[in-house]
DNA sequence: TTGAAAGCGCTACCAA
DNA sequence: TTGGTAGCGCTTTCAA
């Protein structure tokens, strides 16, 4: 009863005598009283926390700038709105239908999605609210997407290397990532922006390795050995770089290397990554805000929101070396 | 009814006779059944989800590995338990005792308590498991507390930099750090290792900046200018680095820096950062396991966990510049 | 303006 | 072994 009053009291139309309100708020302050949040949350079904899903959990925070970028921006949208934002194993691991509408979440920040079949109909079912980021249009199912404009970022960069001489180029993507709707978006980006150069490319093009075990031996043989390498993220990039400093390769000399998003890290390696830019953080607090805005709003408009690439040129892309 | 016998079927004594219990799997697969985890936490009063608590939230991620160690260790201790991890805006800018019992968490971690009146206050009085991290022991509320040796830390700085000639040692810490109890222990340690090596500091040695705007120049002037710094943290000392180098310092030349922490961002700084080590992700994954356990024990003992710090002599120390 | 009652979906307990 | 019932703490609605 007196709690009744004092969650009236709380709310937005009083309505209750001046005193009675006085004396409840005074009470709950003397028991410390505090309404239990999970209950609100059940009765409202409402608990105002976004969960975040990727696709591919590994260790989450590594010293390239992606995930802090992308933290910032969600944090930034969901700090303003005083939204909780849950990372949660199962998300992840178990098939996502089982999880999705459970009640926990008003909506789910989706992030670089791989599209398997389970995935895209659990997607389309939910019954709450999904944004995705790191998706391309037009794949997938029809929530709300933010992508960068990866064809624009890869033909910056074929460009780049072509205006630098270079011919043999290839693309270098990880096996978690190749997947993705992102990965593929960006090896299909890589093809395209090398046919717009005259240059025919194939699956050779191509390399699929992990991150941390790299091995560049392959492109450095052979007859028409590549000579430049557009990679898919910046800590690959990075953990190349490393890799040809150990093998003796010279970078930009004997080899030119393009990251992927160029955040202040690659200001930090050595040489200095050239890298093609997307405004992760931006993008991650509009998504957040959107999902946010949609799970107010209970409307759910399905497009595309594509972010425009850069291409900052630094130190590891030169022309490449004559071979006499 | 129907529900109640999916429940028992999913439970461990299932004590459904075989063909009731195949009925019920196939209808509840049939309609895409899921438990509403919201009402089962609510029945149970057990969310299995951690509230993140950290003292002053800036900029969550920034390029130093702090974050990213941290997180990456949290992450693997909450995946392997099964819990979920929420960062929360209120639990940070409301007055904590707001929060803390609200019916949402089953524990709290803790990081970088500040130790004001009330949030030592609502910590004591929590109804829910806290364990703290980066929290000397002494001081503050009874809860377990993971944290490094500051002391051994800044004696191996100070012994450091005393054993390669300096006498004029400052150290430097920002303002939000500066009221955290780490911080504090931080100052303290450094007093205590001069000391130890009989050079007297008065709190003129100590310098309190912001990360972003450091301002050399004072300890660069003066009769008897600074020699050394000892920055509170990685980030606050690759930005000095960087202001050195656009002031024309050299460093170590004309100055040596040391930082704290250690992790793999310390060797992209240029020069290379010597600095004080602690296991920041072994100590968030082991902080974390010890909250589910008593979560899920419902022991709670109250003591510290200390954990030794180590040095890393890279690039940014050197013998003082003799002055002629 | 105030009080009383119903019910969110689940689980625990008790009775059959 | 099974079914029924109560109730977690809150909000919403309706009656006084």
């Amino acid at each position: 009863m007196a709690v009744s009053k004092v969650l009236h009291g709380k709310g937005a139309n009083v309505r209750v005598g001046a005193e009675t309100a006085e004396t409840i708020r005074r009470v709950a302050g003397e028991l410390r009283y505090q309404p239990n949040r999970l209950a609100r949350s059940f009765r409202q079904q409402k608990t105002h926390t976004i969960g975040l899903v990727f696709s591919h959990f590994g260790r989450i925070g590594e010293l390239d700038g992606y995930f802090a970028a992308f933290l910032n921006g969600v944090m930034s949208a969901t700090f303003q709105s005083e939204y909780g934002l849950t990372i949660c194993p199962k998300l992840v691991k178990l098939s996502a239908n089982v999880v999705i509408n459970d009640g926990r979440f008003d909506g789910l920040l989706w992030c670089k999605p791989d599209y398997t079949a389970q995935s895209s109909e659990s997607i389309s079912r939910s019954e709450i609210p999904i944004v995705m980021m790191h998706a391309p249009g037009g794949l997938g199912p029809e929530v709300p997407r933010f992508c960068c404009d990866n064809e624009m970022g890869l033909k910056l960069a074929v460009e780049h290397l072509v205006e630098l001489g270079h011919t043999r180029i290839a693309f270098v993507i990880d096996p978690f990532t190749q997947p993705t709707s992102e990965g593929r978006a960006r090896i299909a980006g890589f093809h395209m922006a090398m046919q717009g150069c005259g240059i025919e490319t194939s699956t050779n093009d191509v390399y699929c390795w992990d991150v941390d075990h790299s091995g560049l031996w392959p492109m450095m043989a052979g007859k028409s050995p590549h000579t430049a390498l557009i990679v898919f993220s910046e800590r690959q990039a990075a953990s190349l770089l490393k890799e040809a400093e150990g093998l003796g390769i010279s970078i930009p000399q004997d080899l030119s290397v393009i990251g992927y998003d160029s955040t202040a890290y690659c200001d930090t390696t050595r040489p200095r990554l050239t890298a093609i830019s997307q405004p992760i953080e931006q993008m991650a607090f509009d998504a957040t805000n959107v999902l946010i805005s949609y799970i107010e709003a209970e409307q759910y408009p399905s497009r595309s929101f594509i972010y425009p690439c850069g291409l900052d040129i630094r130190e590891s892309t030169a022309r490449p070396a004559s071979r006499c």
